[in-house]
DNA sequence: TCTGGCACTCGGAAGCGAAGAGTGCCAGGG
DNA sequence: CCCTGGCACTCTTCGCTTCCGAGTGCCAGA
């Protein structure tokens, strides 16, 4: 077990570390933290430190380097998270308040949490796997073409066009419509298949078909729709990332762009509360020079998707974590008012 | 008036420059083009060049490399646009085809474009300027909430919120629905606000109130939609930029997180035909590095947005033009089918 | 008008040495 | 037993010089 000193002689290294992107030597330690003791003492901490994997030196006769343990260890037991000032909290509020709707929700967070922490940031549309539907509609575009549209609770609107077998009256148009409202608004998607599953029996043979269809739409809807959808923003702040540039940056252009893997990434930060991946904890080898600090975010209690920032695995992250809570707090908060 | 061989000089030296990103010198040119002249000669031709302002030198004593204006000319008068090949045409078919719907479409096609070009590729999102009203729904969603959906031509749904400043029974909606699709179904975009105009008068006193809001909100989603959409990718090529990273690559990003620069951008180049702007031909600051190629594309014979790529000013312009061309003509062709 | 030759310039690579930061280790003191 | 000051050692970094070569411009001759 490392002695209290020791641990913040860590402390002390990730801090000035992350200010000055400079490895730091045990003389620089003392005059700006007093940990009341001197260089030397300090030295040798550092070599136990290193010994137990916490730091590194890039080079013999060069200061230390937090590891991915040290900073493992330095957002487990060290740092707090730095809570937003009262300016902050009004400006962020501002600023979502003024969203008309949920793209622009989406759109505002993602800007927000760029500037906030000047880094990438990653919002995750809200999820419909917890969605409930609100409403179905079903419009009449020609005698055999229908549009179907859904609307789910926290306000996102899917459509999809449906060809039927065969053409269609108003009178069975509305009568699937009201049929269909009445069995599934309210409800979970995921309860959905199961409750509309004999509905084509109480229609004419003649529209059975069309009903199939439309409800096989339906379903491929609420599943498809499941793939879920991200936004990211602030890439021009990877260009602070380092001096060793296209080597760094690039992987991480390309699994930005590879949402697929941000939104495995995001999926597998725990459900609740934050998660801090830390360069190699994160699986995609394109993100292993880069931490990934993520939350989930809801209407209600329950979390409905989730948000993060990618940054270098230098970042300031108790500030970071203050700054993503507080997004992702406020962003709850818009989406259940609306 | 520059010689036919200057030219053709002009022209082996942006060739070589693009391919090599080195400064050209005498010597290599008429080693790897057969000009039917010493490099002596074409010493001679390089420094009329230069003279123009077609060519410049980094440092005394070293090779030449095209300028804006020589890319310019290059671009107007010495490159053809460099048709794809038919397994590619094949490959940008068979890519799109698989598209399910709008943000699909526009998602691969933005994929598409990067590849191909090793670019960052730009798509607009089909504009609602000259789009007609397909259909218009209304649902309420409590006895003081309704929700609007607008369906367009081109396969778009926009949905708002409306609070009704009094309760608005079924029947009323009925009627204001029916009423409001037979006014304004099938009309552009334009011609709503006229049509719509008189549409309270026709209801009930108690009712006006809310007909009015609806339809307020309804126009204010046609304005607002009008503010187009894009989305970008293949920001990873960026990397391929250059070897002074920071500077060039850090303007750019932010420039294309600005969509509404991008749209401008856009929107200045020629409705027909394609727009090849070079370097410090772009407005935009940030952009002076950058060449942008976009054109039109259209499920008609008009263009509904515009789609294109920003990259490097050294580019293969003759490749990337075709491209662009080429991608443009599918997705309209998709756009118009679906 | 083109060509070969030639002197010149200048940037980039390579080599060298001094400076400085930082370390590890050790002996002495509280 | 832990801390401290001192000291020798190691490397990186930086500036300086040198050298090489690519590429140029110019000129005289075909």
């Amino acid at each position: 077990m490392l002695s209290e000193r020791r641990l913040q002689v860590l402390r002390a290294i990730v801090q000035d570390y992350v200010g000055t992107e400079e490895p730091v030597g045990s003389k620089a330690l003392t005059e700006r933290h007093n940990l009341g003791v001197s260089p030397a003492t300090v030295r040798n901490d550092m070599a136990a430190l290193e010994d137990e994997g916490y730091i590194a030196q890039p080079h013999t006769s060069a200061g230390r380097i937090p590891t991915d343990k040290g900073y493992r260890l330095f957002v487990d037991k060290l740092a707090g998270v730095k809570p937003m000032t009262a300016p902050e909290r009004r400006a962020i509020q501002n600023f979502l308040d003024g969203a008309v709707d949920l793209d622009d929700v989406v759109a505002r967070t993602v800007r927000l949490l760029a500037q906030l922490t000047r880094q990438v940031a990653v919002v995750q549309y809200p999820s419909l796997t917890r969605s409930t539907v609100r409403h179905v509609e079903l419009l009449s575009l020609a005698p055999a073409r229908l549009m179907l549209v859904l609307i789910t609770d926290t306000g996102r609107v899917e459509q999809r066009m449906v060809d039927c077998p065969a053409p269609f009256g108003e009178t069975s148009l509305a009568d699937l419509r009201a049929r269909l409202n009445s069995r599934v608004a309210g409800r979970r998607f995921s309860d959905v298949p199961r409750l509309v599953e004999d509905l084509p029996e109480a229609f004419e043979a003649d529209d059975r078909g069309t009903v199939s269809t439309v409800l096989s739409t339906l379903l491929e809807t609420l599943v498809e729709e499941n793939e879920e959808r991200l936004m990211i923003g602030g890439t021009a702040n990877l260009t602070r990332f380092g001096h060793d540039f296209p080597l760094t940056i690039r992987p991480v252009l390309e699994a930005l762009e590879e949402h697929v893997v941000l939104l495995k990434l995001l999926g597998e930060a725990g459900d609740s509360g934050m998660t801090v991946r830390i360069g190699h904890e994160n699986a995609y080898e394109g993100l292993n020079s880069t931490s990934v600090v993520s939350v989930g975010y809801g209407s209600g209690g329950e979390a409905v998707a989730k948000l993060g920032v990618v940054g270098p695995t230098r970042m300031d992250y108790p500030g970071t974590m203050g700054a993503v809570r507080a997004v992702a707090r406020y962003v709850g908060q818009i989406l259940a008012e609306s």
